[in-house]
DNA sequence: CCTTGATACATAGCGTTGCTAGGTATATTA
DNA sequence: TAATATACCTAGCAACGCTATGTATCAAGG
């Protein structure tokens, strides 16, 4: 994935695959880099502060827990989140009709 | 146009729009504008000097000319800048496919 | 037993890059 | 003659993802 692709995207991602499946931050970029065919992989140091971020901003909510002996921070979209989630689905879907929009005007 | 959204799409936008029809810089935001049904309202201070860096890396050229009394810098795409153009749309191809699955996958 | 690799978390600080804000200049319209 | 549109430019800021680094547990291999 090409340098600054993703800026103004994570949270649409991340919000989008801990909708699918609540999950901790760990297996987040597992299961974004199995739903992106392997093209999104995502650094830690990306993902966690954002994380926490979106804990911070009301958008998702975690609990901590515990699998085979390590501590898991698990998170799940809040009521706010989902909303904001659907807001910015509309927002990417009416940035990428504008990119094809110019893309197709060049060919 | 959400904040961010831009970042890292820039120089596909500017190239596959100079593609279509090497402009100078005002019409190219007014040809971004129109193609992309209106979403795209890119300010100057973010398309001048991003042209000057295309062109600064072999990817434009330009030349001055002079309309009804105003100079204009007019924009053509060189053969460097195509190759870099077409990479850069299947980068976009790649990153597209890769947030849509996310996104399916989450609905 | 001990090292390596995978799992799982965290954060300080850096670098890139688009945008805001400001400036110059000409032509047209009110 | 003031405002608006056209047309260019740049310094400096701010946002934000990433690198690097650190901690800790568990499984597997030598």
């Amino acid at each position: 994935m090409r340098g600054e692709a993703l800026r103004g995207h994570l949270d649409l991602l991340l919000l989008a695959a801990v909708r699918a499946r609540p999950a901790h931050g760990y297996a987040i970029i597992e299961n974004l880099r199995l739903r992106s065919g392997g093209n999104l992989n995502l650094p830690e140091g990306t993902v966690y502060p954002a994380l926490h971020r979106l804990e911070r901003a009301g958008l998702l909510k975690s609990r901590w827990s515990e699998a085979s002996g390590r501590r898991r921070r698990t998170y799940e979209v809040t009521e706010r989140g989902l909303t904001e989630l659907r807001a910015q689905e509309q927002d990417w879907r009416e940035f990428s009709r504008a990119v094809e929009g110019v893309l197709e005007g060049s060919t």
